[in-house]
DNA sequence: AGCGTCTTTAGAGTATATCTAATTTGATAT
DNA sequence: ATATCAAATTAGATATACTCTAAAGACGCT
């Protein structure tokens, strides 16, 4: 996602085109290997002093809801995040966290009936497991 | 799942019954609304001081590596438990955070050769939207 | 330029989870 | 029964992850 492309992607949305905002998207674009919170407010201050936490988390918050950017939850850990971009499902490591794309294929949806009032907004395939590195010593935690 | 069903099920996966222990899969399996750890901890302790956070915190986590309890992470909120008796997959309310079931079907296995290394523990779908009583009132956040 | 709104800020505050080191418990062997 | 020792538990401090607050700043529109 080049400089224009993330502009106009905030802009399709409705939010403005900040400096801040855009740190975070150019991070993600550059970055696939689903970043925490933490390093992204990190990384995006490491040159020179550019937003705050608290900004870093509202930005991120804000472009989830838009549906730009995709949070991933782990157990116990700090959530990860990515672009929305490509679909993809997720494989999480239960030994060290991390969380790797997997190839998107579809879901079945549940049988009709079964939903009642609840609105469906995405349905997503998580794999848990030890991760490539992990998987060879399979010492427990 | 009654007392003796837990007694066993504990010592099946080589764990002691130790009254905190059984406390906390008493407590899973009369309540299904997925409680969090704070609320297992409380719930716990409210009748007579029974077990401390750590206690209750490495609890859970052992029980979920054995295999009897299964955690589900929730974006910026505190994960919630429930026993992996029946198989289903799960609701979770952007909206109000809570989790819910929903019935169990098979899941399509990644290609065989994506995988590669990995050793997949489980495969699990998450719904994601707004539950029953979210959904009438649209308010945003 | 003036206006209203959206955005950002620093730092305190809250929620959640883990660690530590001493103590107690429980299964097993004697 | 009792001794033994690893497993389990404890209180409370600490660490981590995230949110809130109130004030100031930036943006887009007229």
């Amino acid at each position: 996602m080049n400089g224009g492309a993330i502009k106009r992607s905030l802009e399709n949305v409705g939010l403005r085109c900040t400096a801040q905002r855009y740190a975070v998207m150019a991070f993600l674009t550059d970055h696939k290997g689903h970043p925490t919170a933490a390093e992204i407010f990190a990384a995006v201050n490491h040159v020179d002093p550019l937003s705050s936490r608290a900004t870093t988390y509202n930005n991120l918050r804000d472009l989830v809801k838009a549906g730009l950017v995709r949070e991933v939850a782990v157990e116990g850990r700090a959530g990860r995040f990515d672009l929305r971009g490509l679909r993809h499902h997720h494989f999480i490591c239960d030994r060290c966290g991390s969380v790797e794309d997997m190839e998107w294929y579809d879901v079945p949806r549940p049988r009709s009936g079964f939903l009642g009032k609840r609105v469906v907004r995405e349905c997503q395939i998580v794999f848990r497991g030890l991760c490539t590195k992990c998987a060879p010593r399979r010492t427990s935690r």
